[in-house]
DNA sequence: CCAATAAAGCAACTTTGTTGCAATTAAAAA
DNA sequence: TTTTTAATTGCAACAAAGTTGCTTTATTGG
């Protein structure tokens, strides 16, 4: 951990995730950084951050990944596995802090799990 | 409901959801069917029994879309909140017949839940 | 059988993301 | 500070998953 560099990219990338509590699409990240550096940078920093443990990311319901900034993870262990929501009206994604009880299943190890909820959010309810 | 044809591809396709409990992906049923027919079809008629509420479809941890028989599902509601769980071994998918208690959050209006499990199946534990 | 409608095939395209390699840039060593 | 080394970036080409438009082929209802 702390292994990544603060190259310009990355801070540019990372302020991005600064303003709010949401997640940002890799997708979104492309285009907003469109002007100012290229794709590939885009997605190995994000990379980069993620093997670090500073952001998190997760598959959004039309597969396209989202990417959000971590609370309490490092580069070995993503510690929290908190729901992550989707507002069917203004589309924008954010983590929820709110503590999941995954079910034990017989004859099965689980590992790690992911929630993904869908609604309305306060704005748009 | 009942709407969609029993066509031969429709019952080509459905057979390959009898064998097991598994979860079939996208990819792997246009593989499997590269011979018989088009993968313009093979979407199509997963478009359909989907939308007939014969099967259902969530998204994998890769951004592949992944599809199940439903149980108890019709076009109007797809009332089983199932999880889904993948083995990271032999990377089968299964539906989970547990129920996942989806928690109440504030300022939130939940109508979805998807939850994904990952761990190690029977077989492979 | 025949017209109307739905389904299937095909090719081209879109979107999201990845790879290889050359050119830069930043950090470490001297 | 200069040199050396290693990491980062850009670019173009590619790849995989899925979609679209349009034509052809099946189905179905009269």
């Amino acid at each position: 951990m702390g292994v990544v560099r603060k190259t310009k990219a990355v801070k540019r990338l990372l302020s991005l995730f600064e303003p709010g509590v949401s997640a940002i699409s890799a997708v979104d990240l492309v285009s907003q950084l469109n002007a100012e550096m290229n794709k590939t940078t885009v997605y190995r920093v994000l990379d980069r951050l993620e093997n670090d443990g500073i952001v998190h990311s997760f598959m959004g319901k039309e597969g396209i990944k989202w990417y959000a900034k971590c609370t309490s993870c490092s580069s070995h262990h993503h510690n929290d596995i908190h729901p992550h929501f989707q507002c069917t009206d203004c589309k924008k994604v954010t983590c929820l802090s709110v503590e999941v009880s995954i079910p034990k299943v017989e004859n099965h190890t689980i590992e790690n799990a992911t929630v993904f909820l869908t609604g309305k959010c306060g704005n748009c309810a």
